[in-house]
RNA sequence: GGGUAGGUAGCGAAGUGGUUAAACGCAACAGACUGUAAAUCUGUCGCCUACGGGCUUCGGAGGUUCGAAUCCUUCCCUACCCA
């Protein structure tokens, strides 16, 4: 892999990373299929849309379909049938999202599985190895991505864990190799919750390590939307400037151009599918909840201000019955169009900062995004 | 014409003397959702409200009772069966 800032505006990038599965250009969004999928959403439809590369889910995709079947199936690009990068979660969310599922020792997790009940256990190393049995381009250490609120104790402890994983995913990635031919890059996760000193002891522990690209983890989980950005500009202070960053789970239209600014390159996040099912459409607009009366016999389209194949063809009256007859095309279309948007969205954060117009473009988008429909 | 079963909020459907403005489901209306246990979840859903409450309801009318959607009388309507 290969990541190249190609140029900056003030701490904004615009970055190129190479990998054996395709260029990705950054900042980039990145759609997430956790089950092998984007939910709702077609692989040639994730082409079309500009999609570069997408997550998957190391523990869902442990359960089910199982590294058994997808080694046998030679790897989850061709599994899926997507010749793009892939990027896979570690599990670590999972430990938050799943945690009364779940007991955490010193040397790893044990997973109750919410399928069948069945137990599971996740040490770091064993992470490495699901993820070499999925093929993804890149993969995440285990981590403890921790709830907020937290005591600062809790908070140091879970990253001096989370740290020590992260040293023997690093030792097993280099003890193991890639199963189908391509690189396999491996980055870290810097943790620490809301609390500045530990998130820099993360950062510059894991940056000793030397890892190929570090995420920023255990944010928006639920802290104030300013101390999220406050922890984020923090944290990429102390992230080599040569290395890819990745801000985990975020976010909203606005949370990603203010995360840019501060030197974000990468995120993923399952608001664009997953609000898009339940009826939420982004715009340049701001947001709409396309299941209100008000768009009945509304028949413009639902964002006349970028090109994609929704706006051009269906309108928001049309959106709005699929939704009250409860029609699968409903979600297929709002999750396109939320995903088409997002991938817009990121090229033209591209296109400005390379201009060096980032500043002023985002500050007007703003001003758009909040602006009620 | 005779018989039987019924008529409850937009619809369906509980309730058969008091804790009932009336369960529950659907529809409708609004909201939530941030490394996906989510095509999920929450709230509102007779009328008015200064959100404290106030007012009018269970086919219509009349009655019994301290008290009726629930009991009685009568009328109207619906479905099915017989003629």
């Amino acid at each position: 892999m290969k990541f190249t800032v190609v140029h900056t505006e003030s701490s904004a990038r615009a970055g190129v990373l190479e990998t054996d599965h395709g260029v990705i250009e950054t900042p980039i969004f990145m759609p997430v299929g956790t089950q092998g999928t984007v939910k709702a959403v077609e692989q040639r439809e994730l082409v079309e849309i500009g999609a570069q590369i997408i997550l998957g889910n190391t523990y869902h995709l442990y359960l089910r379909p199982g590294t058994e079947v997808l080694q046998a199936m030679g790897g989850l690009h061709k599994f899926m049938n997507w010749q793009k990068p892939i990027l896979t979660d570690s599990g670590g969310y999972q430990v938050f999202s799943l945690s009364e599922f779940r007991k955490i020792t010193h040397e790893g997790v044990t997973f109750k599985s919410h399928l069948d009940g069945s137990t599971h256990f996740f040490t770091p190393s064993k992470v490495i190895e699901i993820q070499r049995a999925i093929g993804s381009d890149i993969m995440m250490v285990l981590d403890e991505c921790a709830p907020f609120p937290c005591e600062e104790e809790y908070a140091r402890e879970s990253n001096e864990l989370t740290v020590r994983w992260a040293k023997e995913c690093l030792q097993t990635w280099k003890n193991t190799k890639p199963l189908y031919g391509h690189h396999q890059s491996l980055f870290a996760i810097v943790q620490g919750s809301v609390y500045k000193n530990i998130r820099k002891s993360s950062a510059e522990a894991l940056v000793e390590l030397d890892f190929e690209g570090y995420a920023i983890g255990g944010l928006a989980v639920g802290e104030p939307i300013e101390t999220m950005y406050e922890m984020t500009e923090f944290t990429t202070q102390f992230l080599p400037k040569d290395k890819p960053r990745y801000l985990m789970g975020v976010g909203t239209p606005e949370n990603l151009l203010e995360s840019i600014e501060r030197g974000i390159d990468m995120f993923d996040c399952v608001i664009p599918t997953r609000n898009g099912r339940n009826g939420m459409l982004f715009t340049r607009k701001g947001r709409i909840n396309i299941r209100n009366a008000k768009w009945k016999m509304d028949d413009s389209p639902i964002d006349d201000g970028f090109d994609s194949y929704t706006n051009k063809n269906f309108s928001r009256g049309y959106l709005r019955h699929l939704f009250q007859v409860d029609e699968i095309l409903g979600l297929q279309l709002a999750s396109l169009h939320n995903l088409a948007f997002y991938l817009w969205l990121m090229r033209e954060a591209r296109k400005n900062i390379l201009a060096n117009t980032f500043s002023y473009w985002k500050k007007e988008m703003l001003e758009q995004l909040v602006a009620q429909n």
